[in-house]
DNA sequence: CGTGTGATTGACGCCTGTCAACGTCTGTGG
DNA sequence: CCACAGACGTTGACAGGCGTCAATCACACG
């Protein structure tokens, strides 16, 4: 993890239309300026660790972060990914509480600190900033609910089918078709709530029915349709 | 359901310590209070379904909710409960999106139902009042990160010990040790997701091992010690 | 008393987790 | 330049947890 000169984060974490700050006046963004603090990371690296006290949250300039939770048996879950724009650890912030998950670099990254007492001020006094958030925690709480019901409902071979449709949906395909997120297949089957060795047994089976095609880490998706027919949607 | 005078709801809504309206303001619990309607439901009716359009939140007075999913096969598969005190459906009021849940009576119940428009009205004028809704908000979400580790990688004998565990956790247990909430074995075999057979044959165990004694839908709990090894919490 | 809903038990088999062995690739150090 | 270690991927064998189907029982209710 190296510091950078804040200019070094580009302007995405304020000032797209999707950004989470959007709603902020432009007092509270020089504000937030001068108070967010920019880091590099590199694969492999770890943001926060779940059980340990984190004091702000932190925006994704670029990269891929995947952010688990580590099950009794010491086993990666992976809950979601973040990706450009998006806001990390803002949960533990507002609940003032220890992290409940980790947060791990992917894909080299540019991220961009905020100071927890920042955000709850912001929250405080711009209530359009606080329904932007509220947005956000309502959506994620959405995503929650549906992949507790998927998980709960679905066989190995229905849910490994719909993660490689959300993994497209999330970060798109190449020219030629190829999903722009490269995992190992024990990260897959940790999204997928499963062993290592059924990811690897379902993904042959669905390259010997043509549906993808699998050159190491890259999988190129052949027939949407049919992975959406096994997915069960 | 029948529409009640307003004053046949008690003043757990707003004036409790731990109510979710506990800061708004006089005269925000004025306007709360001359908005607001009171309903009384009966086991079995249904407050909202999955896929309609809610206007408004609902805060619990009294009794027990069950907020469920239905699967692709349609099979329920119980999200969390709700009781008094508890608000629900912010989430499709927010997000201004349909229901993802369908929230149905347990045991009667009176509740009151609060515009949409004047729960975004508070949340942009009444920044403790926002805060307490993303706190709100964000404690949902832990705990739905939770649930995902748990139905991805913990056995179904695991998970059954852990949901008698919250249960008791959430609704307490009488003087002789029964749990003070009343379901089904298909309910809790879709809380658990798991098929009915399962939970049934599963009980039996946990009862000849002396952990949990059965009378109909009474369990009353003998070991928690015992449940919380198997739960391997 | 018939009907319907829920609870229970048994039989059966498949999905899926586990264990083990082996292949592949990359980076490192001698 | 080669040997080796280590991480990752693949395949096979195997067992058992758990879902499904079916039959029966218990109980409430009109």
């Amino acid at each position: 993890m190296k510091a950078l000169n804040s200019l070094a984060c580009n302007d995405s974490c304020y000032s797209k239309p999707q950004s989470i700050f959007r709603h902020l006046t432009s007092d509270e963004i020089q504000k937030l300026l001068s108070f967010k603090e920019t880091f590099q990371f590199r694969r492999g690296n770890v943001i926060y660790t779940e059980g340990s006290r984190i004091t702000g949250c932190y925006c994704i300039s670029s990269g891929i972060i995947k952010i688990y939770k580590t099950g009794s048996d010491g086993k990666e879950q992976i809950i979601r990914f973040a990706k450009a724009a998006e806001l990390i650890g803002f949960r533990s912030v507002f609940n003032n509480e220890a992290a409940c998950t980790t947060a791990q670099v992917l894909e080299d990254s540019i991220i961009c600190y905020i100071p927890g007492d920042l955000m709850v001020q912001f929250v405080k006094i711009n209530g359009n900033f606080a329904m932007d958030l509220l947005q956000l925690a309502c959506k994620e709480l959405g995503e929650a609910n549906s992949y507790i019901t998927d998980i709960a409902q679905k066989t190995v071979r229905e849910r490994l089918a719909e993660v490689l449709l959300n993994l497209k949906d999330n970060f798109g395909l190449n020219q030629v078709q190829v999903l722009q997120i490269s995992l190992t297949r024990e990260e897959l089957s940790n999204i997928v709530g499963t062993a290592t060795e059924s990811v690897i047994r379902l993904l042959s089976e669905f390259k010997d029915d043509q549906i993808i095609e699998l050159q190491g880490r890259q999988i190129r998706i052949l027939n949407t349709a049919a992975l959406t027919k096994i997915a069960n949607l």
